[in-house]
DNA sequence: AACAGTTCTGTAATTAAATTACATTATCTG
DNA sequence: CAGATAATGTAATTTAATTACAGAACTGTT
């Protein structure tokens, strides 16, 4: 455990002078690991042995092994953050901070999501006759995205963002077809409406959104992922970052699973592009 | 900078002994941390002064304050960075490398990005009297992202993944109209013809594209982003994650730019969805 | 090739820092 | 309130790191 957190948690463990070097620590950690055990001793007004035990109790060799435990800490300890974005931020503060809280939403996502469910949903797709991407508002974009990487795997593949369409396919679909639904929230009723039809069609159905929502229990394989969401901002940012991670979790899955042959024909579609592009030498041709 | 880098970079710097220093440190960084200069010395077969000179050739006040720098490096050195998906990897294994590898890319996109253009796009924007956002084929669903992000801005936004739609938009749009081309590459011929057609009629135009690339020659405000990108799956995967958060940036700009009350507009965006959701309550209605 | 100048490296002395041992004070318990 | 125990501080000791200096190795010049 990060030395840091280990002093806020066994605060109660701790003596009154103890205490008053834990304050001193927490107040400015950054300056302790520059600083003698002289010089923090008397800034927390207690002898330099208390300060030392005070270490040993932290289950270091002593005050330098302490204090490369908290440079440690403090290089690890708070990465990345959830941070709200403020009214009076400007440009340098809300740039880190949407950039750190999708950084620390994907830690979440990553430490949250069920690989074996993962691995079902790669087994299911793989064997897919046909796979459909359905998602409304912002999920569309993603399922947009799952298209444009899954139509390289020389599988037939939908995108809907548009009900009556997905309606349609989803009455049309049939046993060995995949239907993936992404939702965020999982309590928009047309979707769940599409995944109920889809199920009664025999389809598969892999949804992609909050655990224990209404469309999970329409469906038959959940990859949930709860994410948390700056709700301030009132447009959905992180959660929509990690749901296109998914899917190119979902697509790598899928290729390695195809073998080393198949990369092959990934290599022609990116190349297919070629000429469509400016080269890379003569830039402006 | 890191130390543990810098000791590779300026490997050259350094004198025959202190090169051997530099060789037992980064042979076993982490029993480094732990140990006095006289058993590093022996180790490496020089004089204790030596170490210490090597010490304060990488700018640190000695060597204790060499191993607080050192027992950083180690502790953010490795957080995320971007691991390559072998053929072998199981699901659990490249799971953790793509949300790794995605994070390890923000992390580089957030160092990179140039705020002062931000803040110029941002400006550019919020004074647009018409914004359309184009892109193609994987881009397509971050201009799609885009589109569903700032319509709730009230003002008017187009978003076309058609060459022919985009084509007849650009050729349509005049001053005070922003056109935002977003493309990784920056290379597809399209794109920058209609970059170039937008300008041509007075447009500004925005580039989410690499820096220097033939899109970026064609902008008129470049928001340049490069992210190592795992060729090896020939698929677009941490590019597009850092375009989408870009968007979120500059989403989240023009909101706070507009001030509070706007922000009550969003809010009533979001609370017209209600009608279409299922009620948090009464989950399965 | 020999010399002067420079840079590099090690030895020994010095200084600074941290730890230990012990004494004192505070706190708790019966 | 005494006795015991835990907590804290003082001073001595030990350990580690740094400095000062001297000798060695290397560089370029004549």
């Amino acid at each position: 455990m990060n030395v840091l957190e280990k002093i806020i948690n066994s605060v109660n463990n701790f003596s009154k002078s103890e205490r008053k070097v834990a304050d001193v620590i927490l107040a400015n950690p950054q300056t302790t690991i520059h600083s003698s055990i002289a010089s923090l001793a008397k800034l927390a007004d207690v002898s330099e042995p208390t300060v030392n035990r005070f270490c040993r109790r932290l289950d270091t060799k002593g005050f330098p092994d302490f204090k490369l435990h908290l440079a440690q800490s403090l290089a690890n300890g708070t990465p990345y953050v959830n941070r709200h974005v403020e009214e009076e931020d400007g440009p340098e503060a809300y740039t880190a901070k949407i950039f750190e809280s999708t950084m620390a939403a994907l830690d979440t996502a990553r430490q949250r999501v069920d690989i074996s469910a993962i691995n079902r949903a790669v087994d299911v797709l793989t064997q897919a006759k046909k796979i459909s991407f359905f998602g409304l508002g912002a999920s569309a974009s993603v399922a947009h995205d799952a298209q444009n990487k899954f139509f390289r795997f020389n599988v037939p593949v939908v995108c809907f963002d548009d009900i009556v369409m997905q309606r349609m396919s989803a009455i049309n679909s049939c046993d060995g077809e995949v239907v993936v639904c992404i939702s965020h929230t999982g309590r928009t009723k047309n979707l769940c409406d599409i995944a109920a039809i889809a199920r009664e069609n025999d389809a598969t159905v892999i949804g992609i959104t909050a655990y224990d929502s209404p469309l999970a229990k329409e469906c038959t394989l959940v990859l949930s992922l709860d994410v948390p969401e700056d709700t301030d901002m009132y447009m959905p940012m992180a959660s929509r970052v990690a749901q296109l991670v998914l899917i190119d979790i979902l697509a790598t899955g899928f290729t390695l699973r195809r073998g080393s042959k198949f990369r092959e024909n990934l290599k022609k579609v990116k190349d297919s592009l070629r000429g469509s592009r400016f080269d890379k030498k003569d830039q402006i041709s």
